[in-house]
RNA sequence: GGGCGCUUAGUUCAGUGGUAGAACGCUCGAUUCACAUUCGAGAGCUCACAGGUUCGAUCCCUGUAGCGCCCACCA
């Protein structure tokens, strides 16, 4: 006790301590010892969890940290219950935004991305992710992750490049890839197609245009006293593109005029009027101006009624020749001809002030224009059918459950997935002749198989799959979660998976979104130098209750860092009152008085408690729990009574209590408890990190 | 347009069909004796609002308001 300082600090410990577990060995499952008596039993099953690969487009925010505490408190405790526990570490090569990154990079020292060609590109972002990749893991040691280092995998390494090729390999074998050229969502920034998933949409003021479409009067069309059809749009120039006029079947207005025709003006192009039941009859004047290339639902009214597709919008978002008068313009400028030409005409009815989103990627905030481009797409329904059986029949369960409602719903309507990408940084197409690659959640949906070596049938496909855990943030439920589910059992026929656990979301303090480029951003590794390890881990998960986003607040790391130096006193304290190397194995065996009954009686009920809590992903409830016990049971108020009562028995429930305390407090913070157990004088122990959970 | 969540102390948040809680902050006091990163005491919440169910509602139901998020092709 007396080489104990009377404060407790993290820096000199937490560098120290990390490296006694690393150099045990026992991060990794093949190399845990002997299990003890009671971790016999659970040493039979396999508790594994892949970490959500940060990308490597930069270092870990609070997000990242807050999930790699929670999962490092469910392997931390698993693997003193017994179990072989696996966590898997790794990063993702995340295409579009790490592309981005480092051409920003390179913009920096004036290179773009087509000076250097695309191998010497490669190379430059293979060096980025050397750089950052690293800073990523080393941070994820900081916070005392308990990975498996040996195992580290990233979504582009050579065995994964496998993994990608044979899944990709397996569709098209099973004929639900498909190349086709469809309307999809262009980003003119990327110049790549992305998928639904990754626009985000922004409000803009606009105007709503109504535009006169002339009738064409004959003999044969009847029309009287109308001369033109108004349609209303918010993109006037795409007009150019026009190859209809849609209304819906049962609005009245219009059904004379289906299967007439209009002269679209400027094209000169003569323009049949279609009826489509999509077409909503409150909206603008009922009758829609179809341009199947660039809209979605244009598109979709094309096909059915086989109109002509005209493309006018080029993928560098300028009007093509096709586009007539406007040809070669930037879309503002031809809009603005467009509007000119069609107001001299005297073909603008009026014009209405409307806000609308407009759609943006969401990697470079690019505008997206839909067009028809030829692409890869992966046929979905009978995937989306797998995966919304797995959480229907409950194999797989999220955590909260409401979060089940947004994967059904997106499940249920989604369109197939539009997988390559006209970018140089990803998984190329594995067959001949293909120069694109492929969406980088193509093999981010294969992580829980690909860090456990398949395609191989290896051991760690026989052990540890399927996974237990999938812990990670809302956002990315559809774009990862649900396809992660549908490739795992695509490829094995079982879930990756059992428990999904959908976090907290961080925010700042008045609930806004943390972002670095708003200097919104709160750095965890901060916080770390600042207050040290456990208190950060402490500091995250005292604010973690369940499934209300955290309006972050620092004051509770301090509480953190007050309660590791509480917690080290407490040991001093027991440390000086009683001989630890006569622990007492079985409370039961101590003949204590009411008051320490009483106490050793909550003990038991904590543990209880946070075993409980734990196991049912109540993290924050979980650590509230025991801070209250220890700080105002034990200590305000046992230790206390033990002063006054110095009694062999008093010191047995001390030493008891303390051990204990130790253990369950060791998922929450690592550090400091196996610091302590490292001086506690107890013969033949081992580490903490391998010792029993407490049993009740 | 659909869906979801939230509203409780100055702040951040728990919680329960029957005296309303924690942390931090604040006030007052203590202190050689594990810890001042401490200890003790205390002030402070008509549980968003309005109805309803109930012997009883902060909790259940309905509605209103405010805030936030997600999905969607309002051209």
């Amino acid at each position: 006790m007396s080489e104990m300082p009377t404060a407790y600090n993290p820096k000199e410990t937490e560098e120290k301590i990390y490296r006694i577990w690393e150099e045990s060995g026992f991060f990794n499952p093949d190399s845990l010892p002997p299990p003890s008596d009671s971790q016999k039993e659970n040493r039979k099953k396999s508790f594994a969890i892949a970490v959500p690969p940060p990308n490597v487009t930069g270092s870990l925010h609070m997000g990242h940290a807050l999930n790699a505490v929670i999962q490092d408190i469910l392997i931390r405790k698993k693997r003193m219950e017994g179990y072989k526990t696996l966590w898997i570490p790794g990063t993702d090569h995340a295409g579009i935004a790490t592309q981005n990154v480092v051409e920003k990079d390179l913009k920096k020292q004036g290179i773009i991305r087509h000076d250097l060609g695309r191998e010497k590109f490669l190379e430059k972002v293979w060096e980025w992710k050397e750089k950052y990749g690293g800073i990523i893991l080393n941070q994820f040691k900081k916070l005392g992750a308990s990975m498996d280092w040996s195992r580290t995998r990233f979504t582009m390494d050579e065995k994964y490049q496998k993994a990608v090729r044979n899944a990709f390999l397996h569709y098209h074998e099973k004929g639900i890839l498909y190349k086709a050229e469809k309307v999809i969502n262009w980003c003119t920034h990327c110049q790549t197609s992305i998928s639904d998933l990754e626009i985000e949409y922004k409000e803009e003021h606009g105007k709503l245009y109504f535009l006169k479409y002339p009738l064409i009067q004959n003999q044969e069309s009847g029309i009287k006293n109308q001369e033109y059809i108004v349609v209303a749009t918010t993109r006037p120039e795409t007009m150019l593109g026009d190859s209809a006029v849609a209304v819906n079947p049962n609005d009245a207005r219009y059904t004379d005029l289906i299967g007439k025709s209009v002269m679209l003006p400027i094209q000169q192009r003569e323009i049949p009027i279609i009826a489509d039941n999509e077409i909503d009859t409150v909206f603008g004047t009922g009758a829609v101006k179809v341009t199947p290339a660039h809209d979605l639902l244009d598109a979709r009214i094309g096909e059915r009624n086989n109109l002509p597709i005209y493309k006018v919008i080029g993928q560098l978002g300028k009007m093509t020749d096709e586009a007539g008068i406007c040809a070669g313009m930037k879309i503002k400028d031809c809009r603005e001809k467009i509007v000119g030409e069609l107001a001299e005409k005297n073909l603008i009815e009026k014009t209405e002030d409307m806000t609308h989103n407009i759609a943006l990627c969401y990697r470079c905030g690019g505008v997206i224009e839909p067009l028809p481009s030829m692409q890869w797409f992966l046929r979905m329904k009978e995937l989306a059918e797998k995966a919304t059986d797995a959480v229907e029949s409950g194999a797989v369960s999220f955590h909260p459950e409401s979060w089940e409602k947004v994967y059904f719903n997106w499940l249920k309507n989604t369109r197939d997935w539009n997988i390559s990408r006209q970018i140089w940084w990803g998984h190329k197409i594995p067959l001949e002749g293909e120069e694109d690659v492929l969406d980088t959640w193509f093999s981010s949906a294969l992580w829980p198989l690909a860090t456990l070596g398949w395609p191989e049938k290896t051991k760690d496909m026989e052990i540890y799959y399927p996974t237990q855990v999938l812990s990670t943030a809302r956002d990315i439920i559809n774009l990862w979660v649900g396809r992660m589910i549908f490739s795992g059992l695509e490829f094995t026929g079982e879930k990756p998976f059992s428990d999904v656990i959908i976090h907290a979301t961080i925010l700042t303090k008045d609930g806004k979104r943390m972002s670095k480029s708003l200097g919104t951003g709160i750095d965890p590794m901060t916080l770390i130098e600042k207050y040290g390890s456990d208190a950060t881990r402490f500091g995250l998960i005292w604010q973690a209750m369940g499934t209300q986003d955290i309006h972050w607040a620092e004051e509770h790391v301090v509480a953190g860092k007050k309660f590791a130096n509480k917690l080290w006193n407490i040991a001093r304290f027991v440390m000086s009152k009683t001989n630890m190397r006569e622990i007492p194995k079985d409370i039961g065996t101590v003949n204590a008085d009411e008051e320490s009954g009483r106490f050793l009686a909550n003990l038991e009920k904590t543990t209880l408690f946070l075993t409980k809590e734990i196991d049912e992903y109540n993290f924050g409830q979980a650590l509230h729990g025991l801070y209250d016990f220890v700080w105002h049971d034990f200590a305000d108020h046992y230790i206390e009574y033990a002063k006054k009562n110095d009694t062999k028995e008093t010191q047995a429930v001390l030493s008891y209590a303390l051990d204990r305390i130790l253990r369950m407090l060791h998922p929450f913070m690592p550090f400091i408890t196996e610091e302590i157990y490292g001086t506690l004088p107890i013969p033949n122990k081992k580490l903490l990190i391998i010792e029993d959970w407490p049993k009740i």
